[in-house]
DNA sequence: CTTGACCCCGTACCGTGGTACGGGCACTAA
DNA sequence: TTAGTGCCCGTACCACGGTACGGGGTCAAG
């Protein structure tokens, strides 16, 4: 495995054969050794781990930046390159992350909320969430539709499922939610639907209840 | 509040300047109207509508270019600008949306189970997690310092897992356990092996979480 | 009528993580 | 030896959403 070219390095770690020499741009991997002068860059198994350890840190939501410093921790044999110190970036990215999910959740909740509120139907100035976009802010209240149905079934669009077997699981852990009455679970789609009595259990509390078997799983708030 | 200049409206709407300017040159709103040739722009109620429109569009996680198309739309009296066309853009975003959640949870979660089993202190090479990152594996599992610790790693023989989505589901479960420090489980050989602190949970509680999940589980009292 | 704040315009630049191009060598198998 | 790849290098370019600069003109208060 040794003495790999660039092309074949590239394709062991996963990337493109010009990322690797923007990486060496970059600084994050050394110059490789060549055999001459303007020959082809010959990569030690060294420089072939750091690359996975590149990618595997991407992977993880690190930038490139503060992969460098990482690996700057790593080649130096200096006190401040212990383990707490790597702990804690992994933990600030840790916080970072979180940070961002929350974001997002927000967003999703205004999202579902424009969503819900809208008639799906008819000329646009029936849709209020256009309206609600020109104030500055949501709608707060307005009836909405599932409201106004009032929805016994529930959609869950989920995610994770790649076999019948995780149908079967799926549909176990929904069942023995209090207020269900009955599922059906596809892990073609992805998708669940869920019969229940809305004042037993809520949809956040159903979705969290899937998640919690270790599937992903979000509130499709349009039916059909 | 009618005839404001740009900076005026830059406040009012929250944004700077010379993004306003971007935003015009980018076609998302119109020329302002002006008094006379090279004299300032004068901004009416609509374009200052359409300013918060942007902005709020945006903050629901919209890029510009589809900041642009929902404009259209709204400026175009045309059939196809009904509100659901509207609400099927929103609900594209809201997948979008649930897309990105879902894959921070994976990263949170990698993160996790990074920083969970790193020793917080001593040299680099003690922290596991810099290892398991030059390799191409997640560092699910690997004789952690939580063995060395005094951890007992207890074997479970589990039903019911048909593939890899599988293992990765009782994984989860099994990690979200309190007490367990890390786990290997491998849908092939129908088993899993986990670290625990078994002062915090026991073998049968472990079991019966996966069962919770939808698989059978029984322990094996013979490890190896 | 002056002063100072505000705005004009075009263009260049920022960070992020790469991708693409194109003329010319390096290598390797037949 | 020769064809056919793979790789060399520098540079330019992509999307994204702005931000900065700099030498001027405009406007309203005092």
């Amino acid at each position: 495995m040794t003495d790999m070219t660039i092309g074949k390095v590239a394709d062991v770690v996963g990337v493109g054969v010009e990322t690797i020499r923007f990486y060496e741009r970059r600084k994050l991997i050394e110059q490789p050794s060549r055999p001459r002068e303007g020959g082809y860059r010959i990569y030690s198994d060294a420089t072939v781990k750091r690359l996975h350890f590149i990618r595997r840190a991407q992977e993880l939501g690190f930038s490139l930046k503060e992969i460098a410093e990482l690996l700057e921790l790593r080649d130096a044999d200096a006190p401040r390159a212990d383990a707490s110190n790597v702990q804690q970036r992994a933990m600030a990215k840790l916080r970072d992350v979180d940070q961002k999910i929350d974001q997002l959740r927000q967003i999703r909740q205004g999202l579902a909320a424009l969503v819900d509120r809208c008639p799906g139907q008819g000329p646009l100035r029936c849709c209020s969430i256009f309206e609600a976009l020109e104030q500055n802010a949501v709608p707060a209240s307005r009836p909405t539709v599932s409201e106004e149905i009032g929805m016994q079934t529930i959609r869950l669009s989920i995610g994770g499922m790649h076999c019948h077997g995780c149908e079967e699981i799926v549909r176990h852990v929904l069942e023995q939610q209090t207020g269900v009455k009955g599922c059906s679970v596809s892990h073609e789609s992805g998708e669940a639907r869920v019969a229940v009595d809305e004042s037993e259990i809520s949809d956040e509390q159903l979705a969290e209840a899937v998640r919690g078997a270790g599937y992903s799983a979000n509130i499709m708030n349009i039916p059909e």
